[in-house]
DNA sequence: TTTTAAATAATAGTATTACTATCTTTAAAA
DNA sequence: TTTTAAAGATAGTAATACTATTATTTAAAA
């Protein structure tokens, strides 16, 4: 995860267990105040995870983050501009995350289909809490990115936001997968689009399962093993071909 | 299209021209006043196509609208509950006009996979305006909804709103191409799901190529073609396999 | 230990949004 | 001509999305 991404090895001697757990370096214009530092900035985290899943992204409001975790409105405004800058905090978070979960995942795989499959079920299976972040729910962030993810960057401010380096996570993992793409098939000529239609589908069929299941073929919910399915021979059909 | 589509022939004498227009049957739980029936119901549609094209849909207001149709906030009220069903009810109309468009266009093709790349087309390249229908701009339409109508159905209401069938439109035109589909491969396990595919991918490539491009392999903006391609490369490739 | 600074809490206030209600005028149908 | 439906004008409210100010607590520096 090149430079963004830092290790921190805690030894904790009393209980003489190596906790180790590790910290994404986020960029710096998505915050007022970094949220990690601080324990109400993390209770920000924690919570806002909570009640976006919960009230969705348009019930949510600062005023009810505030009363969730016993602070004022005006002391989240100290870290985050809007809630919109907050979408893209988590947004880009869980990219980092899922970047460093898939690397980390498939590090000793050599043969680039294996790979390929094991991306594809990352992120078409439930996510487990990473007990390695202690301040953010990954099985609370997965289903709040498949329904709010989106809204990150369906916005005006997208160009702006773009050129301020907000989405890099997204492009990171993109290029990440293309790579594994191209190595199972160097001559395949859309390797970037391939891999955000990747990431866009098991978002987006995920969603349609769980709340619009006649647009898709995955019946009963939680069928997620199906919808690796899919895009295992989707993709795969089109990177063997001749 | 169904019960949903009917034609209105109207033969206006003075010009000696047959002028053809038609009419989208909408789900009545979408408006309070159906917009089509009155002058100050078709000035909000088509005023709300040009307003949310402008200024994105969380900066569009009912004001705002009212402002630019020299008529009054609460007078929009009249016909729409909230911004939201008329962002609904514009997706549902552009799901059915997608749906005749596709049906009119590919009526006399005979090859499914010429239907289907047909489909792939009109799915992928810009969209002109069309006249059979005045108070609706397809070709402001289709942009509107590539960036904002994923936002009609990620919402928490949306299992709500499914049940009263405002996403119809979306499901039959999915059932179309689903069904054209399996007349390309009758084996294909998945036919709604890549029916659903297509459409989204569609949608999120064009997004992406215009405003985060490095999430795609086409360089430049108007390459519409390329989305095309790579879509044809996905979609055949799966169904021809075997 | 005292001083200082930083973070937070408490409170207040504003413009805008997202509505609802009511009353009058206009225009078309019966 | 009467009735009625639509539209316009106006007002008002609760909630949202903020900004600003001051006081208090906490923690680090001197």
């Amino acid at each position: 995860m090149k430079l963004f991404c830092t290790f921190v090895h805690q030894q904790q001697y009393l209980q003489n267990t190596m906790n180790i757990s590790f910290k994404i370096k986020m960029n710096e214009g998505l915050y007022l105040r970094n949220p990690e530092e601080t324990e109400l900035g993390r209770r920000i985290l924690k919570s806002s995870v909570q009640l976006i899943y919960k009230l969705g992204f348009e019930e949510f409001t600062f005023k009810k983050l505030a009363e969730e975790i016993n602070s004022t409105e005006a002391g989240i405004y100290r870290y985050f501009e809007n809630k919109h800058k907050l979408l893209i905090y988590l947004t880009s978070w869980y990219f980092s995350w899922l970047e460093f979960h898939i690397q980390f995942t498939t590090n000793n795989i050599e043969v680039p289909q294996l790979k390929l499959k094991k991306i594809i079920a990352i992120l078409t299976n439930p996510i487990e809490d990473d007990e390695k972040t202690s301040y953010i729910d990954e099985s609370l962030l997965h289903p709040l990115i498949v329904a709010e993810g989106s809204k990150a960057y369906l916005t005006k401010q997208v160009t702006e936001n773009n050129k301020q380096h907000f989405f890099q996570p997204y492009k990171d993992l993109c290029t990440l997968i293309g790579n594994v793409i191209l190595e199972c098939n160097p001559s395949y000529p859309f390797p970037k689009s391939l891999a955000s239609t990747i990431i866009e589908i098991a978002h987006f069929q995920n969603f349609f399962m769980h709340n619009l299941s006649s647009l898709t073929d995955f019946s009963k919910k939680n069928k997620e093993k199906e919808i690796s399915l899919f895009l295992e021979d989707l993709i795969f059909s089109s990177l063997n071909q001749k």
